[in-house]
Order: structure tokens, then sequence, then C-alpha cells
DNA sequence: CTGTTAGCGCCTTCAG
DNA sequence: CTGAAGGCGCTAACAG
């Protein structure tokens, strides 16, 4: 492999000018230029990352940790991400942690050990302790907001958003409605779970814990439990806390053999695909997935190259789906 | 930052013996090794990944391309891939092309530049000429094979698992069968046909070009062509190349008041999550997508680490998964 | 506008 | 078992 020195030589100039000519300054003569140019052509020079970064102090690779991609939520916010890096010549590495704050931490060491210039968490799960080294100015967070974690954020209002949807709810005439949850520790369902609350006190119902449903936020398997719920007809309808959790509350309604949604309504969190295709479609929260990555991008490469660390926090607008289930 | 020459002082040691204690080299005596890692404890002191990177001349990370992760198929290869890269101490570097082989050619550039040591291709349009260069150990595919990219390759054997499907569907008694098949150009999408074909001949039936649907792999598009097809009540089948064209396609019969399966079957392909979901739950083939990410990591990690180059060609087994919508 | 030169932090012979 | 020293390829003062 050729390095500048070769084509350097080659050019007959100086190892600077070559370099200056790799880095578009434009402090070269078009004749030198051309001569490097012509140079590097002919030895097929292609200049070294591994030395250029390391000179450079600069990896231009951002880390996103998540919990998965196999939800397409994230693999949305992912999507927005990467287009954006890319458009500032950055690359992303990627890490799902399974939600395990283990792997999360050790691929948080890489921002410290120089391997990534800085990091996007969305919503994946963190021990405090793995950040304390970390300039929080190299860190923002997407789609989930952990106080103890001091940086930049964007995300929705995820307690107004589900106000909402509750909201709309009770205006179609439901009277008993569950709220299925994501598991505890999360802000964003805790959030999500008090906007629920807002909204029965609001129109004068009474809020119970015992309505509250908790399960896994990516999967169907809110299905057993409500099906044993439900069988009493106690309950029309169930604000879910993402589209796949509302995917198994149709099923569940469909067994018990309630019509949706006029004995039972269902609505969704997210706005992914399946939301759309399902059958009854499902009335969801739209969250802006790709824009939430674009934003979380942007701040991040702002603050890291103009080294001006402004805490920001982003609230993006959600917006409600309305369609059959609901 | 403290460097290896910081703590070679505190230590009162040399950078060469901090050096062999951070890459584990047995040749320390138990004494200095606690010397050097108690220095390295009181400074803080982080390798300088960078640094370590361009002297090995190895970044330790592993491209990625595909055309999306909003297909959750894709979301899993690449889950199989990282799971598997992280085993082995490297990173991936994700790169989604949309389809766009100039994407694609920016990002292969990286292997030559060394920001990345080597690739894996996963089913992403690639023009020929951005792989000139490239040295084909460092490159293995996945999910597809490109036959004039001389590579390794994982994959399963798209002509047998078609096949298989519309046989199925032929026992099951379906005599008017089409076939939804991705756009042209895919080497398995033309395999998949060739299944078709085969199948329908082995039953001493007649395979006719106008029953080849043509559309796009990651959407539900053929709907309307379906629909308007299915009007004539002329067929009674169509196996489909994704799990969504099926979900479209059992909209499309649906829409019509076909009734699934005895008037009308649908096959999916690939086994995503959707495809169990759906109501009608999908028939379809299921790809050891896992396993084709991992197996193609564990090949381009192997070929990478020895330096020995064995084109391996790969088939896993698929498997027919039946279910409510054939 | 161009060249000389000094490292960036780490690893790895080579000597001892 | 340990230390000294060179150098990976590139960039960026600094000098001319």
């Amino acid at each position: 492999m050729p390095t500048v020195k070769d084509v350097a030589k080659r050019a007959g100039v100086s190892v600077a000018t070559v370099s200056r000519v790799l880095n578009n300054s434009n402090k070269v003569s078009e004749e030198t230029r051309q001569k490097v140019l012509k140079a590097i052509e002919e030895l097929g020079f292609k200049p070294n990352l591994l030395a250029r970064n390391f000179r450079r102090d600069k990896s231009n690779l951002i880390l996103v940790i998540l919990p998965t991609i196999a939800n397409a939520y994230f693999a949305r916010v992912v999507k927005g991400i990467e287009d954006t890096a890319r458009k500032y010549g950055y690359g992303i590495l990627l890490c799902t942690t399974g939600n395990s704050p283990e792997i999360a931490s050790d691929y948080l060491k890489l921002i410290e050990r120089k391997q990534v210039d800085g990091a996007i968490i969305a919503s994946a799960k963190i021990s405090k302790d793995a950040l304390l080294e970390i300039d929080p100015k190299k860190i923002v967070q997407a789609c989930e907001f952990y106080p103890f974690l001091d940086t930049s954020c964007v995300l929705i209002d995820h307690k107004k958003a589900f106000f909402e949807i509750v909201d709309y709810l009770i205006k179609k005439g439901k009277k008993n409605i569950l709220c299925a949850i994501g598991n505890e520790g999360i802000p964003s369902e805790e959030e999500r779970k008090e906007g629920y609350r807002q909204a029965l006190e609001k129109n004068g119902m009474e809020f119970k814990e015992e309505n509250i449903i908790r399960c896994r936020y990516g999967s169907t398997e809110i299905y057993e439990k409500l099906k044993t719920l439900i069988c009493s007809k106690k309950y029309d309808a169930v604000a879910c806390s993402s589209d796949l959790m509302a995917v198994g509350a149709i099923k569940a309604a469909k067994a018990v053999g309630l019509k949706i949604p006029d004995e039972f309504a269902v609505t969704g969190f997210d706005n992914i695909m399946i939301s759309r295709l399902y059958e009854p479609s499902i009335t969801t929260v739209a969250q802006p997935m790709y824009e939430i990555g674009e934003k979380a991008t942007e701040i991040l490469i702002s603050s890291l190259e103009n080294n001006s660390f402004s805490k920001e926090r982003v609230i993006l607008p959600h917006d409600i789906k309305t369609r059959e289930s609901a």
C-alpha cells in the first residue's frame, strides 16, 4: 500500500503538500494539485484512516446503543441516526443490548478509548456508574430520558401523548379503560401511566392501580393476562404502550369474542408498520421516529464539533392516528 | 489523558512493560504486573484505541451493508452478525443502502482505507466495479449470492425452498397458483421463480409467465395488482416471496371476499414476526436469519484472522411453517 | 505557496 | 523478565 510519502516522491513534492491536497486545503497551486492527483491516481493511493484518525484524535464514529432493532420502532430511529451521521461524514457503530446494562457499559467505554467520538443512547438501560467518567457532551439520549444522565435529549412528551389517547377513548364513550404499560423503572412508561391517570381524573373517573397491566414493551405477552381480565366483560377498552401490545390485546379481545371497537377498543403506541397493516388497523400515537434519530444526531455532532456544550432538551410533536381499533 | 508513558513513569517501569501488561503478555513477573496495574488504576489510564488500532493496522470493525433494517428479516440477520462479532471482539459499522449501489460503494471504500477490517454484504445491491480493488477474502455475502462477487457466502437454497412451498400448495389441491416475486435482477428472486416453475412442472402443471407478479420485496404493494387479478376467480393461491407481500395478498383476498385458505391460499417467505401475528397467520418458509448472520460473521473473522482464504459456500437449512393462510 | 520536521500513543523487535 | 528505541501514516506548526 502506497503512503503519502510515496505519492510525494512520485509527484516531486513534499508530504505536506500531498496532505494538503488530500484535505482540500486551498493553499495549493492548481498545477501542484494536479501533479499530486496524478500521482495518487497512478499509485492507487488510498489514505489510511487508521493513521488519519489517530493523528486527528477523532474516529468519526458514533456509537448507537439501543435495546434491539427487531422492533420496527428502533429500526426507524436508527435510520434517522444513520442518514444524519452519514450526511456529516460519520459512521455508526451499532450496539443492541437486549437491555443488558453490562453490554451497554462495555460499549460506552469506547468513548474514553476513542474508538468512537460520542454516543446516542436510545432508550437502552444504562447503569449510572458506567457514565461517571464520560463527558456528558459526548452523549445524547433519544426516545427516553433518564434524568440521572445529565445529557441532551430528544423525545416526545410521553405523558401528554398517553393523556391524549386515553382522553380520546373516553370521548368515544369508553367507561372502564385498562392501561397496559411496560415494565417498571423506565421513565417514559411511568410518564405514560401518569398521562393515563390524568386523563381519567380530568374526566371524573377513578384511577385504580389494579387496572394497570404490566408487560414487556416489545411483545404480545399481554395476551394471556388480558384474556383473563376481559372475560368479566367489565372493561371496554385498553390503552397500550406499544403497537405490539395492541396486537396482543386485539387477539385477546377476538379470542373472548368481543367486537372491536364497539365492545372493546384498543389503542397502541409508536405507529410502526404493523399498526397500519393489522386487521383491524390500530389507532395509535405516531412518534416521529426518524426525526428523533435525526435531531439527536445533529445535536451530538454539533456538540462534538463545536466543543460548546449546551444541554438541549428537545420535545418533538406526536400525532394521534385514528384507525379501526378505537 | 494519561498515556502508557505516564503509567510507566508512575510504576517505575518502561513503556514496553506497560504494553505487555495491557496485552496480557505472560512475560511479566507478577510483582511488576501489580505495580503497573496499580499505576493504571491510580491514573485512570485508558488505552487509546485510535493509537492501538493504527499501530496494529487493524480496526476490529466489520462493515455490515444491507438494504434496510426496517424489514424484520434483516434486523434479525444483523443481530446474528452483531452478537457474533462481539464474541470475537469486533464492532459493527452499519450501512443501510436503500439499495443504492453508490452508498454501498462509498462504504466499501472503508475497507481499503482501513476504517474497517472487512464487510458482510447482506443482499445489498452492489456495483461490480466497486469491488475491483477489494480483496475478496475481506468480504462475505449473506442471504444472497451475486456470482460476479467471488467471495464466501451464507444463504439458504432459495430455489428448493420455493419449490417446496409451491409443492405444498399443490398437495393442498390448489390448481391455479400465482407467484409473487421481487423485482428483477436479484438472484434469489430468480431462483425462487425457478423453484415455482419446477414445482408446477413436477406436478404436470403449465408454467405461465403471466402468472408471475413482480413487486417490491419489503412492501404490500402487491395488493392492488392482485386484487384486480383475483376478481376473475381464476386463481386459488399465491406464493409470495416475502411475508409482507403475503400480508398484502391476504388483504386483497379479503377485499375481494375470498375465503382464506379454502378459496384462496397465501404463502409468505422469511418467517418474520408478522407472519405469526397476522390473522390469518401466514404459512411461510422460515429462514435461519440469525444463523445466517452468525455463520457469515464467523467465516469473515476467520478469514481475516487466519489470513487463509478458502471460499466457502454455506447453504443453511430452511423450514416450512404451516399456519392458517395455506 | 511549499518544504522540513516533530510528534500523536502504542507495540514490538532486539539487546541485555 | 525488562528496557531502549524505532516507527506505523498522517497532519500541522513553523520556517522559508
